[in-house]
DNA sequence: TCTGGGGTCCTAGGACCC
DNA sequence: TCTGGGGTCCTAGGACCC
């Protein structure tokens, strides 16, 4: 590791975090297949897995599939329903003791979801840092994770692939290059398939190719913010500063798939007031602002459209919200069987401090 | 592999005004 | 009457991630 850097950024993920949630209640699961995921019920159709033991990975189940194909694939696992209480207070335990490490000075822990977290560190050995953080969850929480060491963040996050599980790995300016340069572009975070075809149209096929690329040439045809991003995800300089968290969220909002479509459309508008209501208590009760609301409909061919409107002021009153949601959801077509319904609130930009 | 739920950010284009 | 251009606000929709 190049010796004079003392800015770090560590890229902290916890290994198959809500199967080890449940572990820790449920010692008897250690060791074998378990499965978490929709409402544990691997027979249920339109649910997919959240998260899988190595165990049960090893017979090919992975994080998002269908819950019925995960059945299929590894039938003697532990099937649990994801524990929402339970991850937020272990995730919540995790942010605290990330906090509690001290390197030159306190580190700036940026939480990522429940189970990942940027650390930014001053300190000239982060391989320390990194075994302290490691040690320091595993005896707060008793969970264990896996860290990536950068000086960016999406090198840190790479790395830390590298080191699953239960390790450290590290990835610099240096052996960027080397370790991902001939992997293809959709291996790179932020990067997904539909983003890689582009480039492959454009015979960018290796994170190498893409770091090489001209930054105007990517600016023309991906747009004067996108294109260059591109090129900096490529060459790994994405991500230089850690935010601490909480940040203020922009939006909150919930979504319903149903079991069965639902064909009525009497149904569907209560669905959507019972949404409506749900997601303004929610976020009235904490204090915030509704400015916009936003409604999306899935329908039985997986067809999938939002509408948004704006309020004609900011307001904290729910009827509002459900009266607003319904006349969106009246802008839609209606006549198909709906398979899922979603309804948005998003707060007043100037509510929220931009992080 | 008949495909969850909770988010964020960016871009394009329409409406409207000067 | 037709025309250009710029600026701003707004929403649809795409893409990605955990």
């Amino acid at each position: 590791m190049a010796g004079r850097r003392t800015t770090w950024i560590l890229h902290v993920d916890l290994d198959q975090f809500q199967v080890t949630v449940e572990r820790l209640r449920r010692p008897e699961l250690v060791g074998v297949p378990v499965v978490v995921g929709g409402a544990g019920d691997p027979t249920q159709p339109r649910t997919v897995v959240t998260c899988a033991s190595y165990e049960a990975r090893a017979h090919g189940v992975r994080s998002g599939m269908p819950l019925r194909t995960a059945h299929r694939r590894c039938p003697d696992a532990v099937w649990l329903p994801v524990d929402q209480t339970s991850c937020e207070l272990a995730s919540e335990a995790v942010m605290t003791a990330l906090r509690s490490v001290v390197a030159d000075g306190p580190v700036v822990v940026e939480a990522w979801g429940w189970d990942e977290a940027f650390v930014g560190v001053h300190t000239s050995d982060p391989a320390a840092v990194a075994t302290a953080v490691r040690a320091t969850v595993r005896e707060r929480t008793g969970l264990t994770c896996s860290v990536g060491i950068g000086d960016t963040k999406l090198r840190a996050k790479t790395a830390t692939s590298f080191g699953k599980p239960d390790g450290v790995a590290a990835l610099t300016a240096d052996t960027w290059l080397p370790v991902m340069g001939e992997r293809r572009t959709d291996a790179l975070w932020g990067i997904g398939t539909r983003t890689a075809a582009r480039l492959a149209a454009h015979e960018l096929l290796t994170v190498r190719d893409l770091a090489d690329a001209d930054p105007a040439v990517l600016a023309g045809w991906f747009g004067p913010t996108t294109g260059p991003r591109l090129g900096a995800t490529g060459a790994g300089e994405v991500g230089t500063t850690v935010v601490p968290t909480p940040r203020d969220p922009r939006s909150r909002g919930h979504q319903v798939t149903f079991a069965a479509d639902l064909t009525e459309p009497d149904e569907v508008r209560s669905q959507v007031a019972r949404l409506a209501r749900e997601v303004a208590a929610e976020v009235f009760g904490e204090g915030r602002r509704a400015a916009r609301v936003g409604v999306t409909v899935r329908t039985s061919s997986f067809f999938t459209r939002s509408l948004i409107s704006r309020l004609p002021a900011p307001t904290t009153d729910p009827d509002a919200v459900v009266e607003l949601a319904l006349r969106v959801l009246d802008r839609f077509e209606s006549g198909r069987p709906v398979r899922l319904l979603g309804v948005r609130i998003e707060f007043p930009l100037e509510d929220s401090v931009p992080g």
